[in-house]
DNA sequence: GACTGTGAAAGGGTTCACAGCT
DNA sequence: AGCTGTGAACCCTTTCACAGTC
């Protein structure tokens, strides 16, 4: 994943609780997945050894990371799914249902639009734009499409938390200087290249093409490996 | 960005040069697409500085990262931006055309086949599986999507060095032990699932709901810092 | 006995500041 | 003068190991 968010000082706006470290935060949601796929399981409770297999991670890791979040653990018996849960989602912010705009209604942006990981996760999608005047007006998944022109307007207009960018790279920053100037401080962008935005907005860049290519160098590592 | 690759001692292997850390390799790809976007600029070469400007990272981060691959810039001057491109694409192991497999033709599949970016960065989609009879045949851009029954054989017969996982969770496991099973040593899984593999093989985790999440974070700690 | 929570130690990564080249 | 290359200092993250609790 691409990505880049806070300041360091953005971080120092956190007066009451112990500040949560990036990369705990960064890990949260996977705990959360893992989290889910185990609430159907026979136990109403996880050490953090089985949450740590069942998300990739190390035991002592699980436990550091939720020690920044509480005591929410039971010594001699392990993690309350449901409970457990719950407290990772407040933390995150994840208690109200968010509201998600795609700019770019290409493959991509479709894509993401019809991805049913969305709703079940609390997001949902409550607008789509385009530039091209044959796609505006067409319906995708239950979202017509608009055109960018209208795009400040109803990004306020609609309340939009987070906008996902899926435009050609050339659009991109001028996309994301109108969804910021909309009032949007959450930036998901897959166009390939780099958007910046002003102190106090966050963004993350997913980048299709540069994880294969992170791929393509440990491929060559590997070989080496073998070749030894 | 979702990723984990290499066990710390997949790394000991590298013997000849300076290893190179996994966060400076996991930004190469960056400064790459910073240079190609470069490449028309005026002058032929290019500051630290400049550089960092538009991959949105620091000065100092780009003289120490490009100082593992060597001494490729002049004291000065700066890089030259055509000879630099080279070597990191060379570093990278994208001097020769990878070859790509989709495993899952849905929407995310589908917008992954169709994506540009792949093929004018050196990624040639050779292979598009689907376990729906019903999609088995049709043409996705270019290619024939293929049964996953076949995926085995496949696999090996056209040479696939990069498998990207698009199918839902549930199959998500199965799809990584079928495409390991036939030699293929890196995985870029999309499904919102953790998949293991045995030691060797490289996989990078991309999920949008993640993406989403962490984002959702850093929102209401922007929220605190405007209360303040 | 089993498992969490956490200081302390170890390990990476980033930033600084300046020596060294052109 | 201008800019790279790099040791050293700093900071963040992970791992260890064990005290604390059920």
């Amino acid at each position: 994943m691409g990505s880049e968010v806070p300041r360091p000082c953005t971080m120092r706006v956190m007066l009451r609780a112990r500040a949560i470290p990036q990369a705990t935060v960064a890990r949260l949601p996977l705990y959360l997945r893992a989290l889910r796929e185990a609430a159907g399981s026979a136990t109403p409770t996880l050490s953090s050894e089985e949450l740590a297999e069942r998300a990739g991670v190390t035991a002592a890791q699980i436990r550091k990371d939720l020690s920044y979040l509480g005591s929410y653990g039971t010594r001699g018996i392990g993690y309350d799914i449901e409970y457990l849960t719950k407290q990772i989602c407040r933390r995150l912010g994840l208690d109200e249902e968010l509201r998600v705009a795609i700019v770019g209604a290409g493959n991509l942006g479709v894509a993401l639009a019809r991805y049913g990981g969305f709703s079940n996760r609390g997001f949902r999608v409550v607008a789509i734009f385009d530039s091209d005047p044959a796609k505006v007006g067409t319906t995708v998944a239950d979202t017509k499409v608009s055109s960018t022109k209208d795009m400040s307007s109803l990004l306020s207009k609609r309340r939009v938390d987070i906008a996902v960018i899926t435009t050609p790279a050339a659009a991109a920053q001028w996309v994301a200087d109108v969804v910021v100037g909309a009032g949007v401080q959450s930036i998901l962008n897959f166009a390939p290249t780099t958007v910046s935005v002003p102190e106090g907005v966050s963004i993350r860049h997913v980048d299709l093409g540069i994880e294969l290519e992170i791929l393509s160098f440990y491929r060559r590592r590997v070989d080496a490996a073998a070749a030894v």
